[in-house]
DNA sequence: ACGATTCATTGACACGTGTAAGCGAGGGTC
DNA sequence: GACCCTCGCTTACACGTGTCAATGAATCGT
């Protein structure tokens, strides 16, 4: 209870040469007792002295000034894109989280702002991240993987459609998803089928590929129809709907799925006898509507198997194999096809 | 192309002391020409050298380095709850990230994974985070938020139902949206009114207010009726709801209040003649069903204004307001009550 | 021509941590 | 009693950065 005069000072945060001093003992020994060291052997009654110290100054390590030390860090980067990305991808990415946090590491989310591939990779190297896992919002070079992997990455992985060279691919090809909804529209009898492209920025990344999935399937019968995420949008592109000659539509996703299909019930068209309907994604909420909504059920991977693939990758990048992908798509047919 | 024999070395991470080797001069000169110092003047030859010299190196600075030595981070610690929080609520967030990434903020997802108060508090610190902002699953104790601003958080924003001494609150108070809720359907004439409460586990933390916000209102009419996120559930519900003697249900969320909906109609029950539906959160998706679902509108502020919010909090810890309301709630009526 | 000023650059320290190497004391062994 | 362990602890350095104070060189003023 010292009434030293310093009022403006916020209470320096102590260090562990706080702790030594107060333990009466060096630094060192308090970093060895603090972090149970098994190669120096500290007696019991003075463990206990630096135990008491520390917990009475609520002494808190220094995570920077212990990765600088260490050489690396327990940083997982997880560029944020701020689009509007699905329930489940979003489900996805939090359990992913979640394990990651699990298996001691710290997750990292680091929005990219419009930056460009190189000044992406510059930012995020500069957190030494022993992993980055990329979900392909930002297309990085052969050059950006190599800049984070000098600065310390053991794995980087990029989850896109399209692996990058020296990174690990973990590809999740959401290309298949069109693939089986197209494959099970025309296995239905379908030739002109529809497909809706969310015009929501930052979604090409989902849907582009989803599309040409179809068309690998479907060919010259598929037709690209833009639409928003907005009763509106939906409700002009049903009014205009029999002016388009198509007999099915593969909506991207189960919630624009259900947005069009609502539309085009209050057009006064039936499902599936005037046009087939198809979502993605088996949201819970698909089944509530009537006709039930048909869709492409996709298996992702848990979290947890994510996670120590990444944790594996991190402990022995050699052995980790190159490219694998991690999807698979089935569609599941229910009222409205 | 040197033929040195070092393939093991993993090409150790380029230093600002190796550009200033590359550039010959001191590492003094690099640090103020790459920090665009002002009080210091490098002739325009020198800094041409040094950024040379730095790109060729593929030079990336080290952030654990400089915020040990600034004294001080970027870090805004945003610890993620692993519950499946609506979707209203994850583009709050996604939003909140992305407004503080433009402020230039680093943010740390720290998934909290059953800790107490404490330790998460001491893990939190361990980062030296300048904020926290924590919604409110892990309950802070005064001596928490003392720890924290002793490892230089210069704002502990909570945003929890209920303020924690030392800590700026930005109060979001659910309870609003179950009193807005009762009070509608008391309005129109309900007295017998059933709550549906998530059994799904970490939502209790958005559920019990609500659930208390209706009880204020409508006092002893109010019952707790617990529902899990899934069709059986709703269906067993649905099931013996003619037993209950309720004429109207506040379903907690427009998922759950759907998921019921369409049970009870599954049931035979008239919407809202025999019931009254409400949910909350305003989903886009609740207006698809018949009849309509009436909702509770909330206005969340925008990511924008509370990361500006946090900003200045960083700044002048002092000037912000302790204490502060932030969402708004307000029924909206469309065709189930 | 010589001290006074400006200009461009550098040497040196501090930030907080982990750990290899060293060191004194106590206790055995011959 | 000289020797060598082992035990318990400390001294000293390194990690990569920012910045204050000092230094030398060049320019200026008279």
């Amino acid at each position: 209870m010292s009434q030293s005069s310093k009022p403006p000072q916020p209470a320096p945060v102590p260090t562990s040469a706080d702790v030594a001093r107060l333990a009466g003992v060096s630094r060192a020994t308090v970093s060895y007792v603090l972090n149970n060291a098994e190669a120096v052997r500290i007696s019991e009654p003075t463990r206990r002295k630096v135990r008491r110290a520390a917990e009475e100054l609520g002494y808190v390590p220094h995570a920077a000034a212990r990765s600088l030390r260490a050489g690396h860090t327990r940083i997982v980067l997880l560029p944020t894109s701020h689009v509007p990305i699905g329930p489940l991808y979003s489900a996805f990415l939090n359990e992913l989280q979640w394990s990651l946090r699990r298996l001691d590491y710290t997750v990292v989310q680091y929005g990219s702002l419009g930056l460009s591939g190189d000044e992406a990779a510059r930012a995020w190297a500069e957190l030494r991240p022993v992993a980055v896992i990329s979900l392909g919002e930002i297309t990085l070079s052969a050059h950006n993987v190599a800049t984070l992997k000098r600065a310390g990455a053991r794995a980087v992985i990029t989850m896109g459609p399209v692996g990058v060279p020296g990174a690990h691919a973990l590809v999740m090809d959401q290309s298949e998803v069109g693939a089986r909804a197209a494959a099970h529209l025309v296995e239905r009898g379908h030739r002109r089928i529809g497909v809706v492209v969310p015009q929501e920025e930052g979604l090409e990344l989902f849907s582009t590929p989803r599309l040409e999935g179809a068309r690998s399937v479907a060919g010259a019968g598929i037709e690209a129809l833009p639409m928003a995420y907005s009763e509106e949008s939906a409700a002009a592109l049903a009014a205009r709907w029999r002016s388009l000659g198509l007999d099915a539509v593969f909506a991207y996703n189960d919630e624009y799925a259900m947005l069009l299909m609502r539309a085009l019930l209050d057009e006064g068209l039936r499902i599936p006898g005037d046009v087939a309907v198809m979502g993605a994604d088996d949201l819970l909420i698909g089944r509530l509507l009537r006709p039930r909504l048909s869709t492409v059920q996709i298996e992702l991977p848990t979290g947890d198997h994510l996670a120590e693939l990444v944790d594996r990758a991190v402990r022995e990048p050699s052995e980790i194999t190159q490219r694998q992908d991690l999807i698979s798509a089935v569609a599941v047919r229910r009222e409205s096809t």
